[in-house]
DNA sequence: TCTGGGGTCCTAGGACCC
DNA sequence: TCTGGGGTCCTAGGACCC
């Protein structure tokens, strides 16, 4: 199976548009403006050279790289790209597409020379969207989603059982989908350092620290195993959530009020769309500067959105006033038909 | 005046039931 | 010198991804 990773995808939409910026750095976050609360959503190649990346407070990205362009996140335009890409993906004969995220796919195809397919793709991207990208190829998705990164830019790397440990062995563990800064911290306490080492121990002996799921997929992550299934069936969202971070910190509770109506409005527009009923709900509260509570609630099941409206605005009566609060996020929960849970999401023990 | 916004999943602990 | 043991549900929090 392949992975597909298009190349400073945002940014190089933006450059599309304006050829002028080609070559310069350039960073798109927030609205555009670098003294807002921000972060940068991508950076390009000549931006990153300065130490940017992407989730730095865009305020501190416009310091380390004075000359840069700044533009603001445009959804709409990164989506339309997206789909392009997606149907190029799509168009190849033989092929199942497992869709991630708006620059990225996983393709799943029959044949007996994955890496002159690979450039074709590559090339049937480039001449339809003008956009570059870099493939992986691997025998299981997580093998494949990791050779992408040894692929960058626009080349092709394959990672299966026999080059796994070579190339990744001696990389630490935090290089590994799935395994983020404070689970390779707490791999390095049980003097777990690198892949090789997590490849080899016995996935029971995580089970004490990470649980008796999280323990055995992190071992079998270290291995490169996983799912070896391309699965392309649509996605069901199990919830829809809005959030909200205010330029200027909330203290008043009439504000918070106010916040929450508007969120929940904006949530409730995705719901209807979906016409499925809300089960729960989720108020996320973050108080200047960084800690957060989260307030749930399971509900009948209803889909009027004035009941949930209600519910939302009881929960919110709960939260601790006082603090100055940063951000507002309410997320809602809908019904998942049982069947149609089964089998086809990216679960983690699916990987 | 450092820290987005939209998602998914797992775990721990308490409540409650039999 | 009382308070087992197993199961489920719910809430809160943490971790990861793009």
């Amino acid at each position: 199976m392949l992975h597909v990773d298009l190349d400073q995808f945002i940014a190089a939409v933006e450059v599309l548009r304006r050829p002028e910026l080609a070559g310069k750095p350039l960073i798109v976050g927030g609205r555009g403006d670098p003294t807002e609360r921000a972060v940068v959503s991508t950076a390009s190649y000549e931006a990153r050279a300065f130490g940017v990346g992407s989730g730095m407070p865009l305020r501190i990205a416009a310091r380390k790289v004075p000359d840069a362009v700044i533009l603001p996140v445009d959804h709409e335009a990164y989506l339309e790209a997206s789909e392009k890409v997606m149907a190029v993906l799509r168009s190849q004969p033989g092929t199942t597409v497992q869709v991630l995220g708006w620059d990225e796919a996983f393709v799943g195809v029959k044949t007996p020379d994955p890496e002159a397919f690979a450039r074709q793709l590559q090339e049937a991207v480039l001449v339809e969207t003008r956009l570059h990208c870099s493939v992986g190829i691997g025998d299981t998705l997580l093998r494949a989603k990791v050779a992408t990164s040894f692929g960058k830019p626009a080349g092709v790397f394959r990672l299966t059982e026999e080059n796994w440990l070579d190339v990744m062995g001696s990389r630490p563990t935090v290089e590994l989908w799935g395994v983020g800064t404070r689970i390779s911290r707490r791999l390095t306490t049980l003097g777990i350092k690198t892949v090789a080492e997590l490849a080899a121990v016995d996935p029971e002996h995580l089970v004490p620290e990470f649980g008796p799921k999280m323990g055995p997929w992190y071992a079998q992550l270290g291995r490169g195993d996983g799912s070896r299934v391309v699965d392309d069936t649509p996605w069901v969202p199990r919830g829809h959530s809005r959030e909200t971070t205010f330029q200027r910190d909330l203290t008043d509770p009439e504000q918070i009020g106010d916040a929450v109506r508007e969120l929940a409005a904006r949530v409730l527009e995705d719901v209807a769309a979906e016409g499925r009923p809300v089960v729960g709900l989720t108020l996320k509260v973050r108080y200047a500067p960084f800690t957060t509570r989260t307030y749930a609630r399971k509900i009948p099941e209803t889909s009027d959105s004035a009941e949930v409206l209600a519910r939302a605005l009881d929960l919110a009566a709960k939260i601790e006033p006082g603090q100055p609060i940063r951000l507002l996020g309410l997320r809602v929960e809908m019904t998942m038909p049982e069947d149609s849970r089964q089998g086809h999401t990216p679960t983690r023990s699916g990987w």
